[in-house]
DNA sequence: GATCTACGTAAACACTGCATACATTCGAGC
DNA sequence: GCTCGAATGTATGCAGTGTTTACGTAGATC
């Protein structure tokens, strides 16, 4: 309400009691801390401390830990949705294009946000009881492979079949492969500029199979889209 | 003092002082503690009590908390190698029945043992920095699918092309496939007659990619392998 | 201006991982 | 068989955590 937010009041830095951002500030703070140390290391008390608040604070505006990660984790999937749609909308017309596009944007926004990523997919969030629309959230954005799918069959881009059976054959791997970079499992995740061509590469594969095509067995357009 | 605890001398299931399988004995409780609760909840405090014995005994045993789940992890890699070895062995001599009964046994495994799962690929363990031998382990592992794909390239059987980008494709897409499952984000994860199905469907996808075969635009032996 | 309510604080509880000092037992070597 | 060091356990304590409860403070409403 009211000159909404008012920046700092009266004196910048200098805050009387009712702070006037905490949410805001704890979902700021909380991100901050866990781009430094990691979603595991995270501390609702540390959060507060650096909100410049009590510990016991936060309680008025998230109900528990989790919840305030789930905050954070919800501003990501609205990221990536956002992001992934972007990219999408610039690969063109074909189905083919815009799953590759949809691959990379996820993956990059992965490398881009690590932190956040895991705090996204982070073992309990993810949990229909206790964070329904954080699940609806990202189920919304693994959505969007679906939907590109079906027009793509309906077009003859993509190969007919169960589309939930392609559909989860690709979220699988583009989700598999983020998490092997998040994660450290792969030395690639370091260098960006790699990362990129390997989950191009990735896409490749996903597209042919890993089956050889009895039409050409020389290999034709390996890197087309490079 | 003296006859210090005496009560049941040699009796076994009574102790005295020395546990004398505390190592092993740890083990197990943290295995049952991680099934219970998951990887999240687990307490090196909890997992002492359970083994009968005091908060401070395991230090003996484990540098520190990371390091009795890494005991836990190190034998799970070790497990799931072993089955897929056992399936990949049973599964013939052609190359793309090995690679699906490989991505079988690695679902199969998560499902069977998500608590396990989940802490073979939790978050800090997986750290060449603190736990090289787990970080070998794993990667062993996952050096399997990369022996059977460069055996089947060569006889023809899987397509040419860079065996490191085919390699990565294949793992990715089942290790997010596992996790997909254990994290509770498909609700197929419940029933793993249902998971099994999912898991030869996007098997099939990744042998013969997502896009449209110009040779047979009617998809001919789908459901050849199930 | 009194009062209601939203939003903070202070203090406490039951935990945790971990370190340090001490106790007990096992197993070699005399 | 005894001694003594190493291995392995306990007791205790510290700092830090999530969360609750009781209380203080300030802005909005009548």
């Amino acid at each position: 309400m009211n000159q909404p937010v008012e920046s700092e009041a009266p004196t910048p830095g200098a805050r009387a009691y009712h702070h006037g951002h905490l949410r805001e500030a704890l979902i700021a703070a909380a991100l901050e801390l866990i781009t430094e140390r990691g979603p595991e290391a995270f501390t609702l008390r540390e959060a507060a401390r650096r909100a410049g608040v009590s510990p016991a604070a936060p309680y008025r505006h998230y109900p528990n830990k989790a919840s305030l990660l789930a905050a954070v984790a919800a501003q990501g999937f609205e990221q990536v949705a956002e992001a992934i749609e972007r990219e999408v909308a610039e690969a063109g017309d074909d189905a083919r294009d815009q799953l590759q596009a949809e691959g990379v944007a996820f993956v990059r926004y992965a490398l881009a946000h690590p932190a956040r990523f895991r705090t996204m997919y982070s073992p309990g969030l993810l949990d229909a009881e206790r964070f329904p629309d954080l699940v609806e959230t990202s189920q919304r954005t693994h959505a969007i492979a679906w939907r590109i799918i079906r027009k793509g069959q309906r077009r003859g881009e993509v190969h007919e079949g169960d589309p939930a059976a392609i559909s989860l054959a690709f979220v699988a791997s583009f989700y598999g492969l983020a998490r092997l970079f998040v994660d450290g499992m792969l030395a690639a995740g370091d260098d960006s500029k790699m990362a990129e061509q390997l989950t191009l590469a990735v896409s490749s594969v996903l597209d042919h199979g890993l089956l050889p095509r009895a039409t050409d067995s020389v290999s034709a357009g390996e890197q087309t889209h490079s």
